[in-house]
DNA sequence: AATATTTTTTAGGCTTATCTAAATTTTTAT
DNA sequence: ATAAAAATTTAGATAAGCCTAAAAAATATT
């Protein structure tokens, strides 16, 4: 149905548009996938005629209900993968991204059924972002990231917000991952940096990462 | 290193020369690889030229011990994945093929390496198929058909030959699959039928099915 | 409002992997 | 030994996905 370069192309619209909520401009697109302009006007144009994007020449893009849906079953395999990777295979949280953007495009709809009862049909991916359902349908619950918390708070971190390894590593090094207790202590008014309790321990974080913790309500 | 097309043109030369003992022709090629002639003729070019085998115009290629580590490689991946869709996620082992076709040509040695370990480093596949270890080295033993069997042989099974999925269901109703123990009660002579217990049951099996089972010695 | 800047698209090329049709080489049969 | 048949290679196209350079449209500046 569709071509490994179709499938990320429609993957990064989806994120770049917040889930299809606003659309996308082809610079952004050109520098999400690496590329030039160019190309992006020329798979524009292809997923376009295949009606999973809607476009006006020189506006923009949008994703289509159908897109969404084929964004979400490919968004779905990737985190089933990644589940299973950390899981299963005892692999570190920030290794798994880029062996599961290969896993993703594997196309086998009984696979994917088999994985996910192998997993016990879990809810969230390692790093605590919701996995859509086999019709493509998500639930995604409003997040609030911590630098945006008062001083007092307390509660139990929902998700983390970048994929960037380095961060990951370092998330892993102060014990934050979905689940873990989250306290705040205070904030610094001179650069939003945090001190903040993770599981009764006591740590500081600047505001790239503060803006990268999420918690729910 | 290798394109996924090259990756594929290689395990079928690997496979049609037996391990490399034997050379391969252009159409036997086409053949395997459901294209014609002439593409395997460009193939054949730029897997030469890349030293994974050898080609003098018009008498067929032969893989290089380069070709023959990197199409064992392959093959390994292929045979790992095979293993963990029977042993982990409960798929029939007429079911797995097309997706570990698909499987094995995810690059990522990390992967492979904690997928060996997560299967308890198994020596075969379900098939009775060796597994080459990461070096791309493979043990094989000489199997024989049963076809070539005298009444009152007994032993085990070692393997199936075949991966066709009906020879593969078939094998499954009589309970034949490698470990299974094995008698020859009878050939019939007319069509070389066999009579056989399979774990002391008694079934009658065609030359084409007996071809098909090996057992070791 | 006219001009400059930025963004996007078009035009034309390149590479990989495929194809058909024609040419060439090898093999088989007379 | 030569002609016919079969196998293989070459030549020339096509499609996908990318590129650079140039043109066109939209946006920003003065």
């Amino acid at each position: 149905m569709l071509s490994l370069a179709e499938e990320n192309y429609l993957k990064a619209i989806y994120h770049l548009s917040d889930g299809g909520s606003k659309s996308v401009l082809t610079n952004e697109l050109a520098e999400a996938m690496s590329t030039k302009a160019a190309s992006v006007t020329d798979m524009i144009k292809k997923l376009s005629v295949k009606q999973f994007i809607s476009y006006e020449k020189y506006y923009g893009v949008n994703v289509t209900a159908k897109g969404k849906t084929e964004a979400l079953l490919v968004i779905r395999k990737h985190r089933l993968w990644e589940t299973f990777l950390v899981e299963k295979l005892g692999f570190r949280w920030d290794e798994v991204h880029d062996v599961a953007e290969q896993l993703e495009h594997i196309n086998s709809p009984r696979l994917i059924q088999k994985l996910d009862e192998f997993l016990g049909f879990p809810k969230v991916d390692p790093h605590g972002d919701p996995i859509p359902d086999n019709k493509g349908k998500i639930k995604l619950l409003p997040l609030i990231p911590v630098d945006q918390l008062k001083a007092g708070y307390h509660g139990k971190i929902a998700a983390v917000k970048d994929s960037d390894s380095n961060l990951l590593k370092f998330l892993d090094k102060i014990g934050a991952k979905p689940g873990t207790k989250i306290k705040i202590l205070g904030k610094e008014e001179y650069d939003e940096s945090m001190e903040i309790l993770i599981d009764d321990h006591r740590v500081f974080i600047s505001r790239e990462v503060s803006q990268n913790i999420l918690v729910s309500e």
